[in-house]
DNA sequence: TGTAAACTTAAAAAATCCTAAAAATTTAGC
DNA sequence: GCTAAATTTTTAGGATTTTTTAAGTTTACA
């Protein structure tokens, strides 16, 4: 599971992301309200994280801006103990869940978890594509197994069946954002992914559109 | 016998779980509605029990949650001696029992009992995969003796034959939720799992599923 | 045809897992 | 209660798998 968390409190924000880190979660952390919604409006987290106050812009002006364009990853609001308005405000414009400061982590965690299990409610389904069959829970692709970064992939592809998927958006969602990053990453699990489907026998092909990202199709 | 209590009322919460402590059952205690219900809905216990006046969200909204899963853990409502239409919604949304407070903690001993030795959590069971047969009143895996924690991962195993049991899910299954434990004593056990069923000749197989977790399958 | 982008691969590094064995704790028998 | 046995927890080093790095090769397209 991956989240961005929006956080202008730096000591609090690190001692957050330690504990969701051991809790096997990733968390990618800015620290103004601009920068948030940029990343936000990505289509690369489980769950975001805002805080209410925030430098340049503010948690709930980033909340309005990411339901306004229909996005609909789930959305914790924190706030101080005492803005309670804030959170009638919050839950009305779309926020998911709500959690006052000073909060306990594994109440974080807790929510976070009950909110990525929400839609699908089992990840024990098939993603299917002619004749590939994606085990998400296994990370079974018919017989071949996948590592997690294969996996995170190919799922990204698959649920996407057709359609480009660009090489910026795998490379935030699987390795996430600010760190360097090379192109290179995906291109060796691309390659990987290749030779495994290939031992499978389909006749399904991951087809580079150069400049852009990857696809699925059928071999022609 | 793992149980999870949720009761907001810390005092009684308190002497309740000492006194089921020594009658060796496993308590894991929330104090408020919202928690409750996220840790109901693991596959974790043997039996809930729900006080029904609860912070964040009442035991019958709880109640009514788990069984709209589909989940079919014992639950024992709690309340108040007066609510007695409370008692009456609770035994129609599907709870098991229903004990009026204050409780003689013996009495709740005594219900949790006959739950457990109830027919969908009968443990006279035997299962079986692929030659294994897994008795779990006796921990006998065909000619082999489990001990308590093996035998309480095994039975995790087999009763999802073939599919993925997170580490994850066994720690907090075998080990409890809050304690400190290491992702190696689920190694360890593992370790002695394989070691036994290699003894008894079986060509079943522990399958790591690197990351992730654990799942039988035969040999190849 | 020249060049940038993409591909492949090997091997180094890191993460994860396994196992034996010692230490601590619990249980059972006397 | 005391001792012995069984079980669980710790520890630690080694094995395996996955990820990253890096470099040489191929491909697509202006």
């Amino acid at each position: 599971m991956r989240i961005l968390y929006v956080e202008d409190e730096k000591f609090l924000a690190e001692a957050v992301i330690h504990i969701l880190k051991k809790a096997k979660i990733d968390v990618d952390w800015v620290a103004d309200g601009e920068e948030g919604l940029e990343l936000a409006l990505k289509p690369n987290y489980d769950a975001i994280v805002l805080d209410i106050m925030l430098p340049k812009m503010s948690g709930l002006d980033i909340l309005a801006a990411v339901r306004g364009r229909n996005i609909k990853t789930p959305i914790i609001m924190l706030s101080a103990l005492s803005e309670v308005d804030d959170k009638i405000k919050g839950l009305d414009t779309g926020a998911d869940d709500y959690l006052a400061k000073p909060f306990k982590t594994a109440e974080l965690i807790a929510r976070l978890h009950a909110l990525s299990r929400r839609p699908p409610l089992n990840n024990a389904k098939i993603l299917k594509y002619e004749g590939l069959e994606y085990d998400s829970a296994n990370r079974m692709l018919n017989e071949a197994e996948l590592t997690e970064k294969e996996a995170g992939i190919f799922e990204m592809l698959i649920k996407n069946p057709g359609a480009v998927v660009a090489k910026e958006q795998i490379l935030a969602r699987i390795w996430g954002n600010g760190i360097e990053y090379e192109d290179n990453y995906v291109e060796v699990y691309i390659s990987y992914l290749r030779k495994k489907i290939k031992n499978i026998g389909s006749n399904v092909k991951i087809k580079t559109v150069r400049g852009l990202g990857y696809k699925l199709c059928l071999e022609n």
